[in-house]
Parts: C-alpha cells; structure tokens; sequence
DNA sequence: GTGAAAGCGCTAACAA
DNA sequence: TTGTTAGCGCTTTCAC
C-alpha cells in the first residue's frame, strides 16, 4: 500500500466540484453550519473522503483571524514543574480542539520577547506564560495591543491586569519554615530568586514575616541572591560564617536552587541533613523518584497547565466573565530526608 | 506607557504607504531579498518600527507554502527521555528560525493519527516522531502523501524509509545483561514493551542473543510483556515462581518499566538489589537525581531531539544529501544501586 | 438551504 | 531596483 505524494493538496473547490456543489457549501460542512440539508453534507462529507481533505488552518486564520494555536511560554522544560504543567495543557488544550506551542525562554526577557513577536506572527489565539520577570509586562503589552488574550501562570507582575494562576507563596514558605522552626532550627538562610520575580518577592517577604513571628533574628548575611535556573550555586558566603552562626537549615525558593545547593555542600563534605537542613518550592518528579530525598513544598504543577488552558480558552472564546479571575492553587508539605531536627 | 490596543494588524500595505513604496518592495525587505537599495530599505525599515509590524505568518504560508513550524510527536513528555529531547529540539529548532508545536501520542496510534492530520492542517514544514507502534507507517504515509519530511527518532518502523536517529538497542542490551552476569546473575528476567515498537523488539532479541552466548537459559517465564507507559507494573507472573527458580535480575526496557517494578516489588517487600536487581534503558534525570539509583543503560537525550531538529531542518532546506542517513547514537552504562551481586 | 463575489496578507512571476 | 498582477484556500457578506 505504498500511495503516491498527492499533486497537490485538495482544496474545498476539489471538493465541491466532486460533490457537485458551491465551495460555500463544503466550508458550511466543514465547520458544522445548521444550514445544510442531510443529504448535501452526506454528499460532501463523502467527497471529503474520498479526496483525503484537510482544511488549511492558514487560509482559515487568514479570514477568521482564529488559530486554535495556543502557545505556553516556560523558563524551562526540563524543570520538572514545567513538565507536568506542560502535560496538563497539552491535555486540556488537544481536548478543546487546540494545539499547543511550546517556548522555552530560559528566565531571559529577550528570548521571550523573541517569542512574543513569533507568537503574534503566528497567530497564536492566547497565550499561557510564565513571565521570566516583571519587565515582562512590556511583552505582554505587545500581546495585548494585538489582541491575544494571556493569562500568567505561576508569576505575577504588579503592573499587568489578566486571569492569573498562581501558588501561595507565603503560607508554603510558612510552612517550610515552621517545619524548620519546630525540628529546632534557629539560624534559617534562604537562597532565593531574582527579587524580580513576584514568586521571589513573596517567598522573601514571608521569610521575613515568619522569622519576626517566631521572634528569630533575621540577618542579611542568611539571605543570598541566586536565580531560579539549573546552575551551579554559589554558597561560599554562608560557608564563609564562623560554625558557631552558620546557618543550621537551608530554604531554597525553588527546587533547581535546592539541589545544587545540596551538591554544592556535599563538594565541601558537608552533609545533608546532619550538617544542614534544606528544603524548597516545588517537588522533583516524585512519581518517577524512587528514594525520595528533598522536603518540599509541592505545587500542583499539572493544575497549573490544565486549568491555565481552560481559563484561556475561556476567554478566547468568550465563555470568561469579563473580569479577570485570580486562582490561587493550594500546596503541599512534604517532609523527606533533607531535612531532621537539631 | 499604557498602550492601546492596535485597531487592527499592521499589513504590508501600511508600510508600503507609510514608506512610500509599494508592497512588493516592503515584501522584498523583510525577506532580506538583495535587490533593495540601501536607502529604500533604510526607509522601510523605519516604517516598520514606526507602525510595530509584524508578518503575517499565515499569509506567508498561503503563497510560499513554508510556515517555519516543526513539530514533535513523543510519547510523553513526562518521560525524562523525552523532556531532554524536547528541549534539545527546540533549542535547535528556535536556532534557525522555526517553532515548535508539541504533541504527546500516549503510545495511542489514534491519538497520533489525529494529531498528524491536525500538523498537515497546519502546515507544517516537518515532523520529529517517535512512532507510537509500527501501526504508525500508515500515519506516517499520509504525511508522505502531503510531501511533509519527517523524521523517526529513536524508534524505527521496517517499512517507513527516512532520515532517522536511534540509539543502539542491542549494545545496550548486551551490556546491561553481560553487568548482570558478571555480577553473577543466572536467572534474569526481561520486561518489555511491546514487541510492535522496534526497540522492543530489539532489546528482546538481543536478550534471547546475549543470554544464548553466555550459555545461560532463555526461560519463557522470564519474559514479562508490559508497554512503555507509566503504569502499574504487573510482576505476579514473576513472582508467582518459586523462590528458588525467581529470577534474580530483571532487565526493564525503559525507565518507566524499571520504576514500577520496583514499586511493585517493594509493595510485595521484595528488596532492591538485595532480593533482586533491576536494571533498566534510559536514564532518569540524573541532574536533578541526588541520589540516583537505578543502573541505566543512558541515552543521549538531548542530542536526539537537537540533532533531530538539524537533520529535519537540513531535509526541509533541501541541504541534505538525497539519500536517507541514520545515525546511531550511542549509549553508556551507569552501574548505580539497584543491581548488586548474588 | 445554497451560491457568487470579494478580500484576508502575502509572495511568485513577470514587467518596467 | 522597483512595481503590477494574480492568486494561495478559505470565510464573510450578501443575494437568491
């Protein structure tokens, strides 16, 4: 069964010229219109058949001005976050008769805005993304003067109104943190994101927040500046603290911050949890992790995606209340191995 | 600076008008065509950003036929595998120019069927596919029927010719088993995939192949059928033999494979390694793994996916020589803790 | 319920 | 070097 390459694609004249018909009728069929009889879509459906037709999506976009492309912008694919969020709307995106562009921007604001402008050429019906920082809002200002409606997954920017998923960053960074507190932990460092970052902004505030509230000192030197991406970490400042004050426990702001903290240390012999304590935001991917190590604050990554589809596709199609909605997703607690009492 | 929204798009015909010239040679510009004098491209280009323009990918397509869209058919993205190669295929797909759309078949031959009808109606300029089964040929030809190149990465179909990367099933196989048996395992299981998709079938007779050569007996009992997916493992057969003739090894055909085994084992308080080893193809995220411990035979990942991109792309471009190439990429084996002596 | 005409934004082919 | 014409495949609008 070794079919030839077809001359040329088959194009609505080809099949309304086979079923006897006006080209009008055969996109009335294709796009399901009330007004065919039976017996002519029964005719042109039996044409399409025949002929293998597949309707070109540019020529449609080129009238109707609709895609049904979506395109979900991440920092990074391989953060096991991403993954799973990018499954869920891959799902929700294929059920709804959509398909999903994948961008990568690796945190960087130029490879986004890259993307951006790709994204507008396209065509791209909305936009679902996780905006590398909060200077983002200029991108996101060019999808809104093209009318492509977004929604932020997992970050916000201050200045910019849309439908927005996000975690609770403050009552998760409380969590892990009492977590710490109650094993006994007194000198807490946190290793954070770039502060413009919302979630980074959040998760430092509520570090403050829960240290003032346990009445624990809170020191500049316990708190470093690192960036959300899979790199190597730069501890040497708080090995550089005397024992006596160093830092007994570690609170990452994300899952790649954690780990290669705790590969750092392990380089310097130290040990975790014996030595220190770390813990972070967002789990690795527990269901493929056989000896699960990290304590983690895990997020429902796969909600993210799903959810962020459906809203989007909402308000593509108009189904959204006009107001722009808020969906705070809960997070979980999971205590594992890298973290013990003192 | 709150922009408004734009009435509609900029086209061509405003920059023709605003740069007093006529479309064509705007046209002519924003291909990077020669025959543009320098100060009449100077002239367009300042129109361009004047009016913040940006082609019209569609309309593009609909005269030149060429949409700067790849896509990726995987199984899952949530395999570890498969996340590497995704991101190995959109850094080299975003390289020269081309997007990336993303679709997960679920080892679905339907699925996948409908996700290539949906590419073909998109226009998209090639296919990186890892086929859900050999089933996949007749999806494959309807791809060839649109004259759209493709390109099967790490599976292969017996009847499909094209360009193709995969990885060496037969070494790898060898050398997990010859780790095995030199660490003195008589009695090794295989669990496999199913024998419609190429890999399984090659591990499976590279299994038989290596078992023979070192004189050891091919047992039918040892030889589970499973599939690929992240499911439950079903080991009763396994483990419905008697402690003396259980085997003391199990090679899974992919990591998905390995890591419900040894959940299922654990369930049953079958210890790994000490009551059994298990062994496995593909690797899991051994960078974001702190402690890793399932012995692998491991699989460039990324490099499928990136070199994918570049052999599709040098297809698409016509700069590929006319004959179909296949690469073999080669894997390495990383004895880890799940496997241990008897 | 069906069809004809026009045009979406662009480029190929040709002309000047 | 630049412009004109036609048409890619479809849907919108309006007519019947």
């Amino acid at each position: 069964m070794k079919l030839e390459r077809i001359e040329s694609m088959a194009t609505i004249y080809d099949i309304a010229k086979l079923a006897n018909v006006s080209p009008m009728t055969v996109s009335r069929v294709i796009n399901d219109s009330k007004n065919v009889s039976e017996s002519t879509r029964a005719k042109v459906n039996r044409a399409i058949q025949e002929l293998n037709y597949i309707p070109n999506s540019s020529a449609r976009y080129l009238t109707s001005k609709k895609s049904n492309i979506l395109s979900l912008v991440i920092t990074d694919i391989r953060n096991p976050f991403f993954t799973k969020l990018a499954r869920g709307a891959e799902d929700k995106a294929k059920q709804m008769g959509y398909r999903l562009l994948l961008c990568n921007s690796d945190e960087d604001i130029h490879k986004e805005s890259d993307y951006i402008n790709m994204l507008i050429s396209t065509g791209v019906d909305g936009v679902m993304i996780t905006p590398s920082e909060d200077g983002s809002s200029e991108n996101l200002q060019i999808l809104h003067q093209n009318d492509i409606p977004f929604i932020l997954l997992d970050r916000r920017i201050p200045s910019v109104k849309c439908d927005e998923i996000h975690g609770d960053s403050r009552s998760g960074t409380r969590r892990i943190l009492e977590h710490l507190i109650q094993s006994g932990h007194q000198r807490i460092a946190m290793i954070n994101g770039p502060l413009k970052v919302s979630t980074a902004r959040e998760r430092h505030q509520a570090y403050i927040d829960t240290l003032t509230v346990h009445q624990l000192p809170i020191k500049e030197e316990y708190i470093l500046q690192s960036h959300f991406k899979n790199d190597q970490a730069n501890i040497s400042n708080l090995l550089s603290i005397p024992i006596a004050e160093r830092p007994t426990a570690i609170f990452a702001a994300n899952n790649f911050i954690a780990i290669n903290t705790i590969k750092e240390l392990r380089k310097q012999n130290i040990c975790v949890p014996e030595d220190i304590s770390v813990a972070c935001f967002d789990d690795l991917d527990s269901l493929l992790d056989l000896n699960p190590f990290l304590t983690v604050v895990s997020q429902p990554a796969y909600q993210f995606g799903y959810l962020g589809a459906e809203m989007l596709i909402e308000r593509i199609e108009a189904t959204a209340p006009p107001e722009f909605r808020k969906v705070v997703l809960p997070s979980e607690l999971i205590v594992r191995k890298s973290t013990t009492s003192v």
